[in-house]
DNA sequence: AGATCAATCCGTCCAGTGGTCAGATTGTTG
DNA sequence: CAACAATCTGACCACTGGACGGATTGATCT
């Protein structure tokens, strides 16, 4: 009689898993907690049991994607046919046009919470750092100049890869290919900056 | 008896704008269409005559956003005690810092969505040409190369008027006059870029 | 003027949501 | 084996966006 058990076991990791999933066709607006329920196999109210609201899953499901965002930047960094900041530019645009609707969890006002701060800080400083330190390889710059440059060329890619959603066709003449030459030309001026 | 009259007269622009009026201290995403509704004194299903559903409000929203944007940025332009391209740069990022959540709302899904796309394009398409309009006023560019400076110094500063709320202490840092400072910089390597 | 018509607005209804709570079920710890 | 804390359930609440038929009105035409 035990089609399943009580007690689900990783619940937690179950749920995030699977809005990971609903996210590869549905916007976090639209993602519904009992939704998420109903395909773990599990009472909505369990779901309160690991995560204090709505807001919080979605924070966990930021720093999830820092995470991840982090893992693509640095596999990019490694295998070096291209210089540190190409590789940067290039695995951050594919990252945020593979993932769009994860993409756009990790910047919304719930993540920046700061009663949910911790669960996307960690990550997301991380890959402040990479940034700094992929910049750092390929130009010298001043100690102070780095968290300047990488604000910039982080600002940079994210403008980009958001800003196409927003403003459509004028935007869209350019192909996927450009776009993050584009990108890398613009990561470029920025970093000669001073 | 006649407390109010049947018909309110100026529905549509009325509920536009309450929403504005809520959205100086509340998310987009928190935005309720019966909240709008019983502040303008109405049914909640009257604001169905003028908007097909949210979403198209939310549009509607963002378009008055590009539209508003578009003269502080023309605004800024004409007051010439700094060059052209700062003035932008100075009026965007106060526009965005000032109206943290209409300035959202502007780059929803929603807005970008091809059926609410007519609320949106004409402000927004206008706002591009200012923008290289002021670029060309600087420097001479080749015709081509208008579209694609814009485009990367409008990324920048959407970045920066947007990563902000979500890497919060790392980046915050620098206090608001700095950040324009810092902004003025980018967008001048942008533009010298070739 | 009077009749007709389309735009607005109302009230009610529905399915669905996030969140709370008391109580059932379990693994763990003493 | 007892007690406890974590986890899960089912019922409940207030609320939301949206659909619908019908009421009210200003405009248009004869």
């Amino acid at each position: 009689m035990t089609g399943r058990p009580y007690h689900h076991g990783n619940l937690r990791d179950a749920i995030v898993a699977t809005a990971l999933e609903v996210l590869g066709h549905k916007e976090p607006s639209e993602l519904s907690l009992r939704d998420l329920a109903r395909m773990v196999g599990v009472g909505h109210s369990a779901l309160y049991s690991h995560f204090r609201d709505r807001g919080e899953l979605l924070a966990v499901i930021a720093g999830e994607g820092f995470r991840l965002l982090l893992l693509d930047l640095k596999s990019g960094l490694e295998n070096r046919t291209q210089d540190p900041l190409a590789a940067l530019v290039t695995a951050y645009l594919h990252f945020a046009r593979s993932n769009p609707a994860h993409y756009r969890t990790m910047f919304r006002p719930e993540s920046a919470a700061p009663e949910n701060a911790k669960h996307v800080e960690e990550w997301c400083g991380e890959c402040i750092q990479t940034v700094i330190l992929a910049l750092k390889a390929q130009r010298h710059l001043p100690e102070d100049k780095g968290l300047e440059c990488a604000i910039g060329i982080w600002s940079t890619l994210h403008g980009l890869a958001l800003l196409g959603d927003a403003t459509g066709p004028l935007y869209q003449k350019m192909s996927k290919k450009s776009e993050v030459d584009l990108a890398i030309k613009f990561a470029n001026a920025l970093a000669g900056a001073e």
